[in-house]
DNA sequence: CAATCAATCTTGACACTGTCAAAATACAAG
DNA sequence: CTTGTATTTTGACAGTGTCAAGATTGATTG
């Protein structure tokens, strides 16, 4: 199974060498491919060609690694952000890209998006604080756009806060019902998601 | 550790008379106490002094089980839902009654909760002939009832399904949220969705 | 009452999991 | 070459779901 069980010139690793960003990668695959219950660090270990507990010299735990997942996650969504909040579309339209954005991330990579916003990290409240951190700031970034686009006039809403939480709520809740499976079909979520929209935006006149 | 090693007259039970009830309440304590994924077979067999296999002969599964508990679950939010649309309010309360039950039913039964529209039971896509039917049933309800708010022209929208979609999303995720300790100050819970309300209601004139 | 039978429950076993402690290996510095 | 440190492995343990086979019971016959 493992190739390097006779020592080869050109790497008889005995020390892997990155094993950190190899068992990550590995496990974002197993992940993607299986979801995240069926993820178990001996698979990880084999599928990586290194022994069962190779793993606990760079993660403390299997909560550990899941975490660094989760935040890998997280700033590939908030380069997402950024490149979202840079274009030069109309508001109206940026709020479209950005509801849609949201739903696309969630539904092409629902198991990052667990990892991301689901109990498994988050109920045990053992999250790293680099997660912590990360997390935070994106989320201190979505409230922004949402403050930006509320006092232009753009959406409807008392507090920037609260307005901000709905709509999160909204999304992460359809996104939710088909990432689980309690809506089966995927190619549906878009347009409800958009029919969700005139909710938000305030009227025009 | 168990009373009946030695078999007294009142009851020598090896067969215990109702396993199947006394397992899924026993099942429904251990996990609003510690979780679904803290509830294992075997500690349910220990609380309920009985051998580890015993259920096999009542469930499957730990998934039959699980989907058992769901069923009841959808059975109790049917019930809370038949006497919310048989009172007496004005339309516009017994929405509000509406949400609000919901969320309170999902804050305060967050295990249940999760069980009942969560990832464990819908993902694998394994789910009971009779968990399948009661939660159509309750679905089907609730379309229903937003279906007339809307025919009243109490709620927004265009296609009645997809704005039940969107408000159930919307209750949803923020239940979820809450649930799963992204949000962890469950007192908000209600001013929030209490904010989202706005958005669901015409405009009033 | 005794024998038989089906329902019910238990025991034994297996593969799998996360994780700890101790050993083995490789590489770098002296 | 030796020593030390970083890295990886092996051994072990408790815990999990579940299958197959055996044990126990209450009911149903003759």
């Amino acid at each position: 199974m493992t190739i390097e069980t006779a020592p080869l010139k050109t790497s008889s690793k005995y020390h892997h060498g990155n094993l950190r960003q190899s068992l990550l990668l590995a496990a974002k695959e197993l992940i993607a491919e299986h979801g995240i219950e069926a993820l178990s660090l001996r698979k990880l270990a084999d599928k990586v060609g290194v022994s069962r507990t190779a793993a606990y010299h760079y993660f403390v735990d299997k909560n550990d690694l899941l975490c660094a997942l989760a935040a890998n996650g997280f700033k590939r969504w908030q380069t997402s952000l950024d490149q979202l909040s840079c274009n030069q579309l109309p508001d109206r339209d940026k709020f479209e890209q950005y509801v849609l954005a949201y739903i696309a991330f969630a539904t092409n990579n629902p198991e990052e998006y667990e990892l991301m916003f689901g109990r498994c990290i988050w109920k045990q409240s053992q999250c790293t604080v680099e997660l912590q951190e990360i997390s935070h700031t994106t989320f201190q970034h979505q409230v922004e756009m949402i403050d930006q686009w509320q006092s232009i006039g753009l959406i409807n809403g008392d507090s920037s806060l609260r307005t901000a939480q709905v709509i999160w709520g909204t999304l992460h809740g359809i996104a939710k019902l088909f990432i689980d499976g309690v809506y089966n079909d995927v190619t549906r979520v878009e347009e409800i998601v958009i029919s969700a929209l005139p909710m938000f935006l305030a009227a025009k006149d």
